[in-house]
DNA sequence: AGCCAGGGTCTGC
DNA sequence: GCAGACCATGGC
């Protein structure tokens, strides 16, 4: 990868391993949007990014360099060698075919509170309209960073306005969980700061002190923010992929130090399968 | 109308 | 430890 500054731009050049489509459209963040012209446009870390790709070339739109170093450069997790760690979890046949179809595919390291909030909103629930409870969440208690968007509120903001506060967002049953957490967070109780220090199971542990987080929610809020590879959540999606190419004998560690990883590539490759079949129509 | 969605809690055995 | 009812809401 090489990166050049131009304009207000920043061009990341020779970008392997690395899909824009795929990243955001794997179900491990809700704050992206494909825009008109085939760009992404999402808040992320209280700031607007406009993100584009061709091939290999991606651009970072109106982003200076050291914004990139001290933001984008982490969040997507671009010094990971991707190419070697697919390939040694194409060990496995079904990974193997997973990594054929998409190999764009990265983990994001999101912001903690955000993605423990974000993922407590996902229980029972499907794609679009946890983006839609996120995004009328982000109006309601955000701070306006641009014309049309807002950045996640902080668990200060979230605990002070209550459960009924949170009534026009409409997370049903929900709405007492995100404030569990909001207090517990805002509070001190549960310190995120520290999460990323612990060991993989005592801070599942920690977050599962939350009322509404089981294992699979922290096991997300493991993955997806705080670099813990070895999370394997299951979900409905994962545990029918069990079932259909591993049976009952599998463990989560089946995929080692990378699980998480294996994880999201098949959950993205079974749900690209449902599509496909659904246009065949 | 009824089922499902990136689940979890609570109760009863 | 495990099964089952229940939880709000909206899309199909």
């Amino acid at each position: 990868m090489e990166i050049i500054k131009k304009n207000n731009n920043i061009i990341l050049t020779n970008c392997n391993n690395f899909s824009l489509e795929q990243t955001f459209e794997c179900g491990q963040c809700f704050r992206f949007e494909q825009t008109s012209e085939g760009l992404y446009s999402g808040v992320a870390l209280g700031r607007k990014l406009i993100i584009g790709q061709e091939k290999d070339i991606v651009t970072l739109y109106d982003v200076s360099e050291s914004e990139f170093e001290q933001r984008w450069r982490s969040y997507f997790d671009l010094d990971r060698d991707y190419a070697c760690i697919l390939d040694r979890l194409s060990f496995d046949g079904r990974m193997r075919e997973a990594v054929r179809r998409a190999c764009g595919l990265r983990i994001l390291r999101q912001e903690g509170w955000e993605t423990l909030c974000s993922f407590i909103i996902s229980q029972n629930n499907n794609i679009p309209r946890i983006k839609k409870i996120i995004s009328s969440l982000c109006r309601l208690l955000g701070e306006q960073i641009s014309e049309d968007a807002y950045s996640f509120p902080t668990a200060e903001k979230v605990a002070a306005a209550g459960i009924d506060g949170l009534a026009p967002i409409r997370s049903g049953f929900r709405a007492k969980y995100i404030i569990d957490a909001a207090r517990k967070v805002s509070e001190g109780q549960i310190n995120l700061s520290e999460i990323g220090s612990l060991e993989y199971l005592r801070a599942r542990e920690k977050l599962m002190c939350i009322k509404g987080v089981g294992e699979k929610v922290a096991d997300c809020v493991l993955l997806f923010a705080f670099g813990f590879y070895e999370a394997f959540p299951k979900d409905v999606w994962v545990k029918r992929i069990i079932d259909k190419y591993y049976g009952e004998d599998f463990e989560a560690d089946y995929f080692g130090e990378n699980a998480g990883i294996a994880q999201q590539y098949l959950f993205y490759y079974e749900r690209s399968l449902l599509k496909e079949s659904v246009c065949e129509e």
